[in-house]
DNA sequence: ATGTGC
C-alpha cells in the first residue's frame, strides 16, 4: 500500500506514475482502517479507469468501495465528452439505476410494533421478491416500451402513485430522451413482466425507526419529513431487474466489437469496454441506458403503490392519513450528463456512479424546491440487520463532483457468506435484536448478514469527514424483506 | 446484480 499518498485523513491517492496509460491520478475516499480493509483489486481496477479516454480530474471510489465488473463498485469517472470522452456500461452496472427510495409515516414505533409480523408477512406477500420473480403489472410488450421511455410518470398515469411524487424522484421519475428503439427485444421480453418486483440479492424492504437520539439535525430532518422521534419510516433498494441486466449485456458486446477497430480504443481489460459517448454507439447506448434508469424509477413506484396499499390494509386507515409522502428516490448506477466547474472553467460531463449517489449540494439545479434550502437528500442503505442512513448533499462535495457512497459494502464473498452462516439461525437472531426478516431463499439471507458487510457507521463517517454529505438521521430496521 | 455460465 506505499504507493498511496495521504492526502488528508480520508483520501489517498495513487499517482499517474502507478500505471502506464493513466490519464489522471486515482483517488480512494475512506478512513485508513477502511483503506487497509479494502480489496486489493480496487486499487487495480480504479487505476484502470484512470486510462479512459477523456476522464478528468480522478479516477475516484468512495469509502464502500469494492471489487466489481471493470470499475469498482463505489467508483465515479468524469468523461469530458467534447475532448473524446467514453462512455462504458462497466462504470455504471449491470442493473442499470439500481436505487434507493425512502417514504416516512405518521406512525411511531409504538404504534407499528404490535403490527409488525403481520406488516411484513402482508408486504412479503404482495410485493414480488426473488430470482425470477413476475409483477402483477399486466401489459403488453408494446405499453412496456412507454413504460421505459416514461418511467414513473407513465406509473401516475395509470394510478400507481401520486402526482406529487414525481418531483420526489431525481430526474421527476422521467429521463428525459430514454428510447426504445435502441432496446432489444430480448430486453423488452425479459423486462416486461417484472415491473413492482424486487429482484434478490442485496435488494430489500425495510421497516426503519428514527430514534430521538439518531436524529442528528433536526431541522433538515423536519424539512425532509422526519419530524418526530420513533417515526416509521419505509425504505427500499432495487434496481431495473433483467431488462437492465440485458441492456448491458447487449451493448457490452457492441462496444467490444467496435472499440479498437473503429475507434482506435485500447483498454486494459475487457470488462472497460466502452465507446466515445459522441459516436453512434455511445449515443444509442445512452438512449437505451435511459430506459433502464426509467424502467427502474417505474419499478420502484409500483413497489410504492403496492407499500401504501398494504399500509392502508394493515393500519385501517387510507395511505394519505398515514402520511405516507415520499423523501426522495435516488439513483446509484447511473451516468449523466452534468456541468460541473474543473479548475475554474465550466465543462460538460458525462459523470458515471457505479455504487455511488449523486449528492448536489443546496441551491444547486436538479434539487426539488423543497430541499433547495437544504442540499438533495442521499439514501444510503446498510446492511439488512445494522442500520441505514439520509443525508443531505454539501457545497464541499464538488471534489467528487458531487458524488458519495451508496452503502456498506461488502467485505466477505457471497460464498463465503454462505458457508459462514446459515439463514434460519441468522432470522432468530435477528428477531432477538427486534427485526423480523422474511426472506425467499434461506442461503440468499445468509449472503446478507450484517457481519459481511463493512461497517455502515464507519462508512459514512468517513464520507462526512471528507466533506461529501452530511449525516441528518440514522435509521434503525424492524422488518425486513430480502428479495 | 442476473431466467447466476464459455
Amino acid at each position: 500500500m506505499d504507493f498511496l499518498e495521504r492526502i488528508s485523513d480520508t483520501i489517498w491517492e495513487i499517482p499517474v506514475s502507478y500505471k502506464e496509460g493513466m490519464r489522471v491520478p486515482a483517488r480512494i475516499y475512506g478512513s485508513q482502517q477502511l483503506i487497509r480493509e479494502m480489496d486489493a483489486g480496487v486499487f487495480d481496477q480504479v487505476t484502470n479507469v484512470a486510462t479512459l479516454p477523456g476522464i478528468t480530474k480522478y479516477a475516484l471510489c468512495m469509502p464502500d468501495g469494492h471489487f466489481g465488473y471493470g470499475f469498482p463498485i463505489g467508483g465515479v469517472a468524469a468523461m469530458d465528452i467534447e475532448n473524446g470522452g467514453v462512455i462504458s456500461p462497466g462504470g455504471i452496472g449491470f442493473d442499470i439505476n439500481c436505487g434507493m427510495r425512502l417514504v416516512v409515516t405518521n406512525l411511531t414505533y409504538k404504534e407499528v410494533k404490535p403490527h409488525i409480523k403481520q406488516l411484513v408477512d402482508n408486504l412479503y406477500k404482495q410485493i414480488p421478491a426473488g430470482v425470477g420473480s413476475k409483477g402483477f403489472v399486466d401489459i403488453s410488450r408494446n405499453e412496456f416500451r412507454r413504460v421505459v421511455e416514461q418511467g414513473a410518470q407513465w406509473c401516475v398515469r395509470n394510478d400507481y402513485g401520486w402526482e406529487e411524487d414525481l418531483e420526489l424522484i431525481e430526474e421527476n421519475g422521467c429521463f428525459a430522451g430514454a428510447d426504445a428503439s435502441k432496446i432489444s427485444d430480448r430486453a423488452i421480453d425479459r423486462g416486461a413482466n417484472q415491473i413492482g418486483t424486487l429482484g434478490s440479492g442485496n435488494h430489500y424492504l425495510e421497516v426503519q425507526v428514527a430514534k430521538k437520539e439518531h436524529i442528528f439535525d433536526p431541522e433538515i430532518a423536519e424539512t425532509f419529513g422526519i419530524t418526530m422521534p420513533d417515526q416509521v419510516v419505509i425504505m427500499f433498494h432495487c434496481g431495473s431487474r433483467g431488462f437492465g441486466h440485458q441492456v448491458a449485456t447487449d451493448y457490452l458486446q457492441t462496444f467490444l466489437k467496435v472499440m479498437d477497430s473503429k475507434y482506435g480504443i485500447k483498454i486494459l481489460d475487457r470488462e472497460l469496454a466502452c465507446a466515445p459517448f459522441n459516436s453512434p454507439e455511445g449515443q444509442a447506448y445512452f438512449a437505451a441506458m435511459k430506459c433502464g434508469i426509467n424502467m427502474s424509477f417505474a419499478n420502484r413506484q409500483v413497489i410504492l403503490h403496492r407499500i401504501r396499499e398494504v399500509f392502508a390494509r394493515v393500519f385501517g386507515r387510507s395511505a394519505r392519513d398515514l402520511g405516507m409522502n415520499m423523501v426522495y428516490d435516488v439513483a446509484h448506477n447511473t451516468a449523466k450528463l452534468e456541468q460541473h466547474k474543473v479548475d475554474g472553467k465550466e465543462r460538460s460531463l458525462l459523470v458515471h456512479r457505479k455504487g455511488s449517489t449523486r449528492a448536489f449540494g443546496p441551491h444547486m439545479t436538479d434539487v426539488p424546491k423543497q430541499y433547495q434550502a437544504v442540499g438533495q437528500p442521499v439514501i444510503i442503505g446498510g446492511s439488512m440487520e445494522t442500520g441505514s442512513y439520509l443525508l443531505a448533499g454539501v457545497e464541499t462535495g464538488a471534489e467528487t463532483f458531487f458524488s458519495t457512497a451508496h452503502g456498506s459494502g461488502r467485505t466477505m464473498s457471497r460464498t463465503k457468506a454462505r458457508k459462514t452462516w446459515r439463514g434460519e439461525q441468522l432470522q432468530k437472531d435477528m428477531a432477538a435484536k427486534g427485526i423480523y426478516v422474511r426472506s425467499t431463499s434461506w442461503s440468499g439471507l445468509a449472503e446478507e448478514a450484517g457481519a459481511a458487510y463493512k461497517n455502515i457507521d464507519d462508512v459514512i463517517a468517513a464520507t462526512e469527514l471528507a466533506g461529501l454529505c452530511k449525516r441528518v438521521v440514522r435509521l434503525t430496521p424492524i422488518g425486513n424483506i430480502k428479495g
